[in-house]
DNA sequence: CATGAATGAGCTTTCATTCAT
DNA sequence: TATGAATGAAAGCTCATTCAT
């Protein structure tokens, strides 16, 4: 698996241990803030309260606000990918990638606010430190492809290596989409119809029809 | 076609002609500057200075910061519902829903930028401004659900309605996705690629897979 | 006379008589402060208090703080500047030396307050605002050298070129001492003797010395 | 020789030997640092990280960091008036009172930083701590004072009590100008040639001048 | 004695909004 | 209608000082 390296974030306190909790906290209590009023609606001083810590003990943990959007979006990655490790790479069936789909969807719905979150304000991270979590969603996005390039090895699929790439950026997006459209998704479908129904549509598209109608328009 | 009804935006300024062109100015400078910066690392005073005003005219024509917002996410609505005026919603043959996809896909990719500002700012909007907007993409969403569902009715597709429902949520965010993931989409495709790659996958599926397979699963 | 260029500070505000207006008050509220609690422990709040503005609006006239203290600089030599335009620099007598000196000590009386506070705060200003201040201050030392060159060049007084810097920069110093050293002067001359006795050390040394002493040492 | 009383530090730590050490260390690292950024702009972690110990530490030696401004002043003074020490302020000839100078004027310029910083730091001294430094500054004077006094009294020079005041003020201020105008003169005298330049007009005034003239004005 | 994490008062600066002209 | 000077609440951040370990 591609590792992405980490951009430190500095802090003045040197026992590892205690940053580590400190900045558990912090992303705890950023993440609750942020899904509530966004990143530029809330204020250090509102991040430090939530994480049970004063501004200036805040400030020995990071250097700037956007440290702490960093951190968040950071954290949400790294967990999201912890979760989907389970994931087999390598059988390259269908029936395994349909496994992977599901397990990725019931991820995202587990964590909806931390998804929520990132995919809304990652954006306001300056242009310093986007790359770096835009390097972390491409390796998330490979995943997906590795997932479906197997398949097409294994004989299961056919479909150009394009075409692949689209397809698993379509699957990422998709999960992504249930906790980012949940105004428009969650009172229609549970977790479990949304996943099966995309993933028929993923696999199959639109029952009934013929290919070649429109190959051949 | 529904109707929306508008939010109003009070303005001090009673001549209505000269409500619409200042409005039309100041939506023009928002969006250059929204689409650089984002919204809330915008002033209200480069708002007024890029739509060719001073602050105090500025505020003639808005009562709070966020109406800009709003205006400009409302103006882009409907732009890209006049663009897709053309769309005939009646025909209910695949390939129209095909040319269907094709053109709201084109005037996404004309309306980049307008597309990705609204994307990622109108979460920005109050609570009290939010519903007038997300009614605007339902309304959005209904016709691509109007257009499948036809097909339906025709006969040339077979689908429940919750299917039609998430295919079209799927139409609408995948269009969205070419401006709002340029970063991973626009060098590997054209966005004519973008269009045949993403119709045939929304149509057919994965080509090859056996249906029978999955759903014996 | 030279000209040095000045450095510009930003203001927001348009209206140059209005800019002018507010800094008059701004600088003349700010050499209270700097006097009574230096440069450092004076806050903008307090700058904006005392100038009979609000703090926002002390900001239309400045860009940071630093600018106040620029100003501040500024000012104050261009006001000792304006006071020493009466002296003749082209008499070139001894006596008119004398009397270009009182004058300068006597400026330096009555501005006490500015020439205190330019002289212990000066040395705060950014490595980018200094010069523009020891160049006026460069250009006042020029003016005694020119006093003093012109009693040279009348056969008045015999100095070679490197003296004749140097007296220039004592009377300077001297003058300014007057105003730095209060505590240790004020309580034993007033101002006229101070004048008087150092006019006398300065032009003739220490009397009932008899030169050949030393220099044959 | 006048002994002024000392400002007592107070210090947690009993064992003095320790005291004096740490104070050692702390007012090297201090002077390094004020010499750079001043003393407001330095904070008490550098200074304590200069020192090379903790800011708890720090903390254990002294009670605010206008202590450490104290201990800096207090200390230069101590050296400067130790490397003084030699002068014999009981010969009362003229070319002793030279030696003086000159030797002042040395100890100066081997001691510019220290000199410099206090200088342009003392007056940050709180009301409180400012008289014990003044005291010594005054003590300073007062020995060329009575340099000068002495070859009054062996009838080498006529001076009243006055001028011989005044002329020690100015031997000290002028000492103290080559540290702090180097930006002035550094480039256009060698400490030798200053020495030797300002001892000839401390001691001769204006070459050429005569006295009557002035006097008869 | 030494350490350094914790604290919060207080700093400089910004900017949405108002209102007299 | 148009202007832009004035306002002050509120933001991000710093740093002298304390105190438990």
């Amino acid at each position: 698996m591609l590792m992405v390296k980490r951009r430190e974030v500095q802090s003045s306190v040197k026992d590892e241990r205690l940053v580590e909790m400190r900045r558990d906290q912090m992303i705890k209590g950023a993440v609750a803030l942020f899904k509530q009023k966004g990143f530029h609606r809330t204020t250090t001083r509102e991040i430090a309260r939530e994480s049970g810590f004063s501004i200036g003990t805040l400030y020995e943990y990071i250097r700037t606000k956007e440290d702490v959007l960093y951190l968040v979006c950071d954290r949400i990655y790294d967990e999201v990918r912890g979760q989907l490790h389970g994931m087999n790479l390598n059988a390259g069936t269908v029936s395994n990638l349909a496994i992977g789909i599901a397990h990725y969807f019931k991820v995202v719905d587990e964590m909806q606010d931390e998804v929520l979150v990132m995919y809304q304000e990652a954006k306001s991270l300056s242009k310093d430190a986007l790359p770096y979590v835009l390097k972390k969603e491409l390796e998330m996005v490979k995943m997906f492809e590795t997932l479906v390039q197997k398949c097409v090895e294994q004989g299961e699929l056919q479909m150009d290596e394009e075409q692949v790439h689209l397809l698993a950026q379509n699957i990422f997006v998709q999960g992504q989409m249930w906790g980012f459209r949940r105004w428009a998704l969650h009172h229609v479908y549970t977790i479990d119809e949304y996943i099966e129904r995309q993933t028929k549509l993923l696999l199959t598209g639109i029952e009934g029809y013929k290919t070649a109608a429109y190959k051949g328009e």
